[in-house]
DNA sequence: AAATACACCAAAAAAGTATTGGTGTCTAAT
DNA sequence: ATTAGACACCAATACTTTTTTGGTGTATTT
């Protein structure tokens, strides 16, 4: 390198460490930046090459440049999600969340929804084919996640949904679905139904809790 | 009505019964169909609002009339969430979701990321101003999901960080931080740090879930 | 050889345009 | 007096165009 350019980088270097460029900010155009630098935008790629490299900043066609490591929050869409999560995943989520969703939902539900969880528990367990089943066990969850009036956990549960309906799921699912634990999954779901009758938030969490940890452990077998 | 609205009104009514307008499709602006239909648009309006209430049709503005009732879950974006939510609804979501993500993180943390924890904790409270107090407060928490390496988890967590940089939000904060409860959160935050730090899943769980309470409770004390 | 200048590309943002349903006002018809 | 129609305007959304960004290759210079 020359003189020029390792004093570029050293410059650079030093707006980082500093906070001249703080965490996240964006920092100015190659073409720009290379013109303030006074070297060339082929020279000054190359520093920040090396500056990624380090994750000192992070770059996007079209964005730009950015102070600090690159971000993996956001910037993802669901569609992008998708390919990168797996079923464990989406049970390690589904773990934290629900068990509270069934409380909550066991202190707020209308009659109305309390009909429709247990609706939709008996269709899922009367379905002939994994698909309606699936169906139907997905429209129970978001039954309940409705029930808890918070439109945020909606939202979010609503990207969860998503990730059951896809193909990667469904395949899974036929791996581990037998008829032995279909007919446990429908004990469990009439335990939920009956807590949240009963307006019983801690039997709610808990009779959730223990579907899905069981949930969790079949799939777990096939990946054995 | 009119000879001709009400004979506009089934023709409609027709056209949605037959499927010559299937469930979800998108039904032709007003101002073309009113000329089709060789009615006013006011006139129009008022069999379509009929219509709609019936659960027939569903409008939006700027995209359209479709066939079939409106869609309730996962159709909505997050910007509509945000106009929806509030911080309370926030605050219950992050106490399903942190606590447990705290745990997570204290198993899988890379080194690296538990500096950079730690690095946040001390921009947060070194900060002059609310905002930037908020910016590294947020990065705090994202950094700790991203360490749980669960990609499903990231997504969702995106979604609870956009609402955190909203105007509400900041408003809000603005009423119930004071430097009692400031000094307060940043011994919270330094005791997730530390056990995240060594490796104590339930000690990282429980600071975290105590945090979250203690925030939670500063905003309901604005409500009152 | 190595650094530079240059031209070009595709991704993304930003800006501008067009269309959509929503709303109110005024007129004419009955 | 009420009602239907014509019209103008609005804000939300979609669609199109332009500009900017990092990425890449190729001569040219040094």
């Amino acid at each position: 390198m020359q003189t020029k350019t390792i004093s570029a980088l050293k410059t650079l270097q030093h707006r980082l460490a500093s906070g001249h460029y703080q965490l996240g900010d964006r920092l100015p155009s190659e073409r720009s930046l290379c013109a303030e630098l006074g070297i060339s935008r082929s020279g000054l790629r190359k520093i920040l090459s090396r500056l990624e490299a380090e994750d000192m900043v992070w770059r996007h066609v079209g964005k730009g440049t950015f102070a600090g490591p690159r971000p993996a929050l956001g910037s993802e869409s669901f569609r992008i999600v998708t390919s990168k999560t797996n079923p464990l995943e989406i049970m390690e989520a589904r773990l934290m969340l629900e068990p509270h969703i069934a409380g909550a939902a066991a202190q707020r539900a209308s009659f109305q929804e309390i009909e429709r969880l247990a609706l939709c528990a008996k269709r899922n367990h009367e379905a002939n084919d994994l698909e309606t089943n699936e169906k139907w066990d997905v429209l129970f969850h978001e039954t309940l996640v409705i029930a808890t009036r918070n439109s945020l956990l909606i939202a979010l549960y609503g990207g969860i949904s998503k990730m059951r309906l896809s193909d990667e799921w469904c395949l899974r699912k036929q791996q581990w679905i037998t008829p032995e634990n279909w007919e446990s999954f429908k004990k469990q779901h009439a335990a939920v139904v009956q807590a949240v009758r009963e307006r019983d938030e801690s039997g709610a969490e808990k009779t959730m809790r223990d579907h899905l940890i069981s949930v969790k452990q079949h799939i777990q077998s096939t990946y054995l």
